[in-house]
DNA sequence: ATTCGTGTTTGAGCTAAATCAAACTTTTTG
DNA sequence: CAAAAAGTTTGATTTAGCTCAAACACGAAT
């Protein structure tokens, strides 16, 4: 929260945040169908998120980072509706929501905080339903990568190289796409020097080809 | 809102709804980079939110109804993201977001009420992400069948008889199919015997045939 | 009533991505 | 360390949905 706020706001809200949990590489956080009582803010590691149809088809929803904010979508019916893995050792801060709603009352800042958390929610997940819908398998993994990249450099990581902690079916379940095709635009772009890839390590080489690719019209 | 409050706090979220706004057919309520000031609940009408790439693409990200609330996208950095177009004539109350904020505040219910709606959205956003990465187009027009018949029968309307207020190309934008895939399973539907297609009349003849094909696994 | 514009349907052929299959690499486990 | 399991890549083939094209339907405007 890049707000200045008195001494003992400050106080309560890192009393909100006091508890924290640890959760080892292929644990989850919580699971569809699991009742909802706080948000969780990731202090290290990384997830996924996925909801999953009667018949087990599984639709990863994201992946998550240090500093995102986690369990959103139980908040309507108090039952988490997806599932949250770490895709390696995570800790995070548990965050009960009755006593984010109670300090949110309190401290406006907190309160506008929460909100634009939610709203920056939903955002994404409109770019996401942008690239299922409207993009082919390239644009979708070049919007992909540089939306990774973007969120790494953030936090401090290379502009260029990232390790991948998902794995490709992971990658694909996301974007719409089989492992097959996943694997088929990785060789793509490394034939075409784009990027290098030795196993979940990349190096993008040219982000401004990525960048165009993401911007170009069905039909070329 | 259904709960029980104060004569007092029911007035002042009467005040908070008292100004309305008429949309004309085809005109928008928002659209894209335009500053965000209010929410919007509608209260008679039809609407569509999408989101666009530079390159023109569309996405159709909703079809918003009587009830349902509007804008949200614009909380995280006080601009619109999306276009809201109204697909018939159409009534709104504005709420301005500042007012929403500090009544919540005072009034619990409607802070929890305000946070209950932003992840009614991220979940609705879930399911359409399962639609676009992982359904077959007879799945994805079949569950937006049910899903539209399911809202509309919740405001008293038929559970078997409806009337599409969007075209089929905005149909095809929402479920990320070409118009004539949307027609051809149309068509398909009519052939089956599950659906009665009158222009944008439709009446659903065989529900659970709908139903089954959402939940169905992909080979099949 | 005729024309125009918008929206819809249907057919024919094409293509991007899926499927099927096999080989290969890396990680995990006994 | 060997064996099993999990994950990845590549090739061959298939197919669901796209593209292109034409005809059609309907409401609005002249």
């Amino acid at each position: 929260m890049p707000v200045d706020l008195s001494a003992a706001d400050m106080d309560r809200i890192d009393d909100l945040v006091g508890t924290r949990r640890k959760v080892k590489r292929g644990e989850s956080l919580y699971h569809h169908g699991a009742g909802f009582t706080s948000l969780y803010a990731i202090r290290s590691g990384f997830f996924k998120t996925s909801v999953t149809l009667e018949d087990g088809r599984e639709q990863v929803t994201g992946f998550q980072m240090a500093g995102e904010i986690m369990g959103l979508d139980g908040i309507v019916s108090d039952l988490h509706t997806c599932d949250a893995v770490a895709l390696e050792n995570a800790e995070v801060c548990v965050m009960p929501f009755d006593k984010i709603e109670e300090l949110s009352r309190e401290v406006s800042a907190l309160q506008h905080h929460v909100h634009k958390i939610m709203s920056r929610e939903i955002v994404r997940e409109h770019s996401v339903m942008m690239m299922l819908g409207s993009m082919r398998a390239e644009e979708r993994l070049a919007a992909f990568l540089l939306n990774l990249t973007h969120r790494l450099h953030a936090r401090g990581f290379s502009r260029s190289e990232l390790v991948l902690r998902m794995t490709r079916e992971e990658i694909g379940s996301y974007l719409g796409l089989k492992i097959e095709t996943v694997s088929r635009t990785f060789s793509k772009f490394v034939d075409d020097g784009v990027l290098e890839v030795k196993q979940k390590n990349l190096r993008i080489l040219r982000p401004d080809t990525l960048q165009q690719l993401v911007n170009a019209p069905v039909n070329c």
